[in-house]
DNA sequence: CGACCGTTTGAACTGCATCAACGGCTGTGG
DNA sequence: CCACAGCCGTTGATGCAGTTCAAACGGTCG
């Protein structure tokens, strides 16, 4: 189904009831293609459309003075691209799909009736959107400054660990459709430097990215080389609510 | 009046009706003193209030695996330090405080109840996080790699506007209670650069911090030496909307 | 089969880190 | 009122992680 990796998402961050279910679902009623390398949305529009990624990788990104790009998050099926729109008149950033996209597209006032209507499909809403905050906040950590290995390693551990939240990796692989100069935008590295990194990742047998797909050999290890600790991802989030 | 940065930030934000605004100021109700260096909320735990800086500057901060510490945002009068814990149960980072402040603290329900009563106040509230979030992204795109005057020129740019806008700052100067340790932290950078950094920016008539107060002679010049453009923090948020 | 895109590897350079020391200001206790 | 301690800012010397420039390789698609 086009909505799984949504319902997936929105069931991992709070029980939501048929209902409630219903609407997400009925979110996602119109549906458009986003092909490869094209924009979703574009800096300094104002969005009259909210947009979630239904299949297929995106990233948000920013064009830096000196003409390259750096992605400030990657958006994997399930997540909003920019529910900012609601409230924020004007993007700062864009959204280009890496991999050919399913777009779903909905009318920010039936965000705002769903807001008065399913409390609690907002709050679920409004905690992605702080998870989105959480995250942020570990790639800026994790990119000032420290090392090229960790920093790398952290960004294939959480998108591994996303990916299989929505159903989209097995054991110890997944799609990984993005290039090197991809992971280099978004680590700060540049792209020379990502691939000495892969392949020391790959000589140390801790992980292979091979024909678009990664494959992790020795998951400790990658996650003790980056310092990576799931807790910021806040997966439990409801688990542990009265 | 204690709660003047905050109603000057919710104003810039959105247009608040009198009842939004008395509603805002009971929020204040309650108030501690932070003294200098001590954590406002740690890590790992789960607070069981809300709480608002009032007077005086704070930090969100994680200490990395190295013992080094990595500031992920500065807290000025009228800022929230953790709405995060109505929705997310855990602290996935701390808040220290860099001068001695005064913070109220709140029920999370009355937060909740606000969100049911007072729709505009709900609304200010989403928005003042989304602020916070293009932010942190904004950080990401200073800090990665660029080079260390354009980081910290940033800052310093991001911090004099924000000062303004809650009143703390006259026309070309205002307090900057940060030592450059604390600069260091925020950008990544190491001390030591950081002060070779500002020196630079002294040398070049552009801008001076002495005894804790930022002076800058050319505010032009600081932000085209940064890149600084204000549009990220959404300023003019409600002026564009029907 | 050629063109293109992404990956891989090498060589030389550099911005910032690191280590180390000193100077100035502030507060504190004798 | 002075002496000392501690914090913060300043400056110099050296080294390295990652950049930059350049070129070759392999898969894939029209």
């Amino acid at each position: 189904m086009l909505h799984t990796a949504l319902l997936r998402k929105l069931a991992l961050i709070d029980r939501l009831t048929d209902a409630e279910t219903e609407a997400a679902i009925a979110l996602c009623s119109q549906v458009c293609l986003v092909p490869r390398k094209k924009d979703v949305v574009s800096e300094g529009t104002n969005p009259d459309r909210i947009h979630i990624v239904l299949s297929g990788w995106a990233a948000r990104y920013n064009i830096l003075r000196d003409g390259s790009r750096r992605i400030t998050a990657f958006l994997l099926p399930g997540d909003f691209c920019d529910i900012h729109s609601t409230v924020l008149h004007r993007m700062d950033h864009s959204i280009v799909a890496l991999t050919d996209c399913q777009i779903a597209f909905v009318d920010p006032g039936k965000i705002d009736e769903i807001a008065s209507r399913t409390p609690a499909l907002t709050r679920a809403f409004w905690r992605s959107t702080l998870v989105d905050e959480a995250i942020l906040r570990r790639w800026l950590v994790k990119g000032g400054r420290s090392e090229a290995l960790e920093a790398a390693g952290h960004l294939l551990s959480e998108l591994y660990l996303r990916a299989r939240l929505v159903g989209l990796a097995t054991d110890n692989m997944h799609e990984l459709p993005i290039t090197q100069q991809e992971i280099a935008d978004a680590t700060g590295l540049t792209p020379v430097h990502v691939n000495r990194v892969l392949r020391k990742l790959r000589e140390n047998d801790v992980a292979t990215i091979k024909q678009g797909a990664l494959m992790i050999h020795d998951i400790d290890a990658l996650h003790r080389a980056s310092g990576f600790d799931p807790n910021y991802l806040h997966l439990n989030a409801f688990d542990s609510r009265a």
